[in-house]
DNA sequence: AATCTACAGTAACATTTATCACAGAAGGAT
DNA sequence: ATCCTTCTGTGATAAATGTTACTGTAGATT
C-alpha cells in the first residue's frame, strides 16, 4: 500500500514526507470539535487527512458565518500565516465531519519553507487559494441579495461534497448566511416554484 | 541623505535594498490610473514608496467595494500571491493620490524569498496583514448594519490619514459601500445629531 | 397508537435599505 | 453678479429582509 500521506499529498516531495512524518503528530476529532477559536492564540499548522472542517466567523449572536471549508488536502491558511509570529486567530474553527489531521508545530514552517520547495509551493498555493475564496465571499455579500447568495451557497456545498444533494436543515443554512429560517424556507420554497430544487426533510436536491 | 527605499522600508536588508535597485524599476502613476484590472494578468510585485492606492472589488453596476488601501512601505498582496503562477488578479488597483511605485518582476519573487530573509518575512506579514483586514471586512458586511459600517468606515479613513479630517463626498462614501448616497447622507446627519461628527461640504471631521 | 421533538411553511407586521423626486447651498467659472 | 455644476438634505414610497406568531408534518420515542 502506498502511503497515505503521498496519496493525499500527490505534490510534496517524498523527503518533506518523510519530515511530516517524523515531526507531525497524527490526531483525530469528532464532529462538533472546536479546533480553533477567535482570539486563540495559534499553535501548529493543521493539515488535514480525512473529513471536513468548517472555517468561519462568529457573530455576537451566534451566527457562524461560513468562509469556507476545509477538506483532505487541504491546510489552515490562517494557521500558516499567523504561525511566523503565533499570532491569534481571528476566525473559528468547527469539525463537520469527523477528521484525522497531521499537526505540525508552528517553529518548523519557516525551516520548511526554506528546505523543501514543495512546501513553499503548497503553502502560497494555499494563501492564495483562501484569499481568493475570501474575496468570492465578499462579493457575495457585497453585492448579491439573499436569494442569489442562497444559490451560491448550494451550489458550492453540491461542488463540495460533488454530489447534487445537500443534507442541511433551513435552520443551518441560515446560521451560515447570517440569516433567519424563514427567510431560508421562503426564498427555497420560491427555487422549487421555479423549478431549481426539489425540497425534503434535512435535503435539498439540485436540479439544474 | 539617507537611501530613501530604506527609510520607507526599514526592515528590508541593506542587501535586499540594493538588490531591488538593481532590478525593480521606479514608476510615478497619477491619480485616477487604474494599475490592475479584474481579469488581467499580473506581472510585476508593486513597492508602494509614496502616495495612495485603493484595492477594491467592482461590481456590475460601477460599485467600487473597498477592500483596503496601500501606502507607502506597503505591497500588494494580491501580485505577491498571483505572481508564482502568473494568476489572473480578481480585484481591481486605482490610484487616489499620485504614486511612486517600485515594480518588481514577478520570476524574482520565488528567488528572493529564499535568498532574502527580510523579503520573505515581509511578504509573509503582508500575506497576514491583508488576509485579516479583509476578514474584519467580511463581518463589517456580514454582520453589521449601514450605521456601524459607516462608522467603522471613517475611523478607517481617519486612522489611515492620521488625522480627523476625511475629505471625501457622500457619493464616493456610498460608493465604496456599495449604496447609495442618500442612506450616507441620512445617516451621516444622524451622526452629527449624535455629536460623533461635524458636516462640511467634501468633509467629515470626526469628534470622538 | 400516543406522544414528543425537530423541521418546515406561511401570514402579518416591523425595520432597514433603496429609489425617486425635488430643493437648496457652496463654490467655481464667466 | 450671474450662471453652472456639484454636493447635500429630506420627504415619500417601494422593496428586501427580519421578526413574531402560529400551524402542520415527519420521524423518533415510549
Amino acid at each position: 500500500m502506498q502511503n497515505p500521506l503521498k496519496t493525499i499529498f500527490p505534490n510534496f516531495s517524498n523527503e518533506l514526507i518523510a519530515t511530516i512524518e517524523d515531526n507531525g503528530s497524527q490526531q483525530s476529532f469528532e464532529a462538533g470539535t472546536i479546533l480553533m477559536r477567535t482570539g486563540q492564540y495559534i499553535k501548529n499548522t493543521v493539515l488535514i487527512l480525512k473529513g471536513k472542517i468548517k472555517i468561519y466567523r462568529e457573530g455576537e449572536d451566534g451566527g457562524e458565518f461560513l468562509m469556507y471549508y476545509l477538506q483532505p488536502g487541504q491546510a489552515c491558511a490562517i494557521s500558516m500565516i499567523c504561525t511566523a509570529k503565533s499570532e491569534k486567530s481571528q476566525i473559528m474553527a468547527k469539525v463537520v465531519e469527523d477528521v484525522t489531521v497531521m499537526m505540525i508545530p508552528l517553529q518548523l514552517m519557516d525551516k520548511w519553507m526554506m528546505e523543501h520547495r514543495s512546501w513553499y509551493e503548497f503553502v502560497i498555493e494555499t494563501y492564495r487559494s483562501r484569499f481568493e475564496e475570501v474575496l468570492e465571499v465578499v462579493d457575495n455579500i457585497a453585492f448579491r441579495s439573499m436569494d442569489e447568495r442562497l444559490e451560491f451557497y448550494l451550489k458550492r456545498h453540491s461542488d463540495a461534497c460533488g454530489c447534487s444533494e445537500v443534507k442541511l436543515s433551513h435552520q443551518e443554512i441560515a446560521t451560515e448566511l447570517n440569516t433567519s429560517r424563514e427567510v431560508v424556507s421562503r426564498l427555497l420554497k420560491k427555487m422549487e416554484q421555479r423549478g431549481l430544487v426539489k425540497l425534503n426533510r434535512n435535503q435539498i436536491e439540485l436540479l439544474k
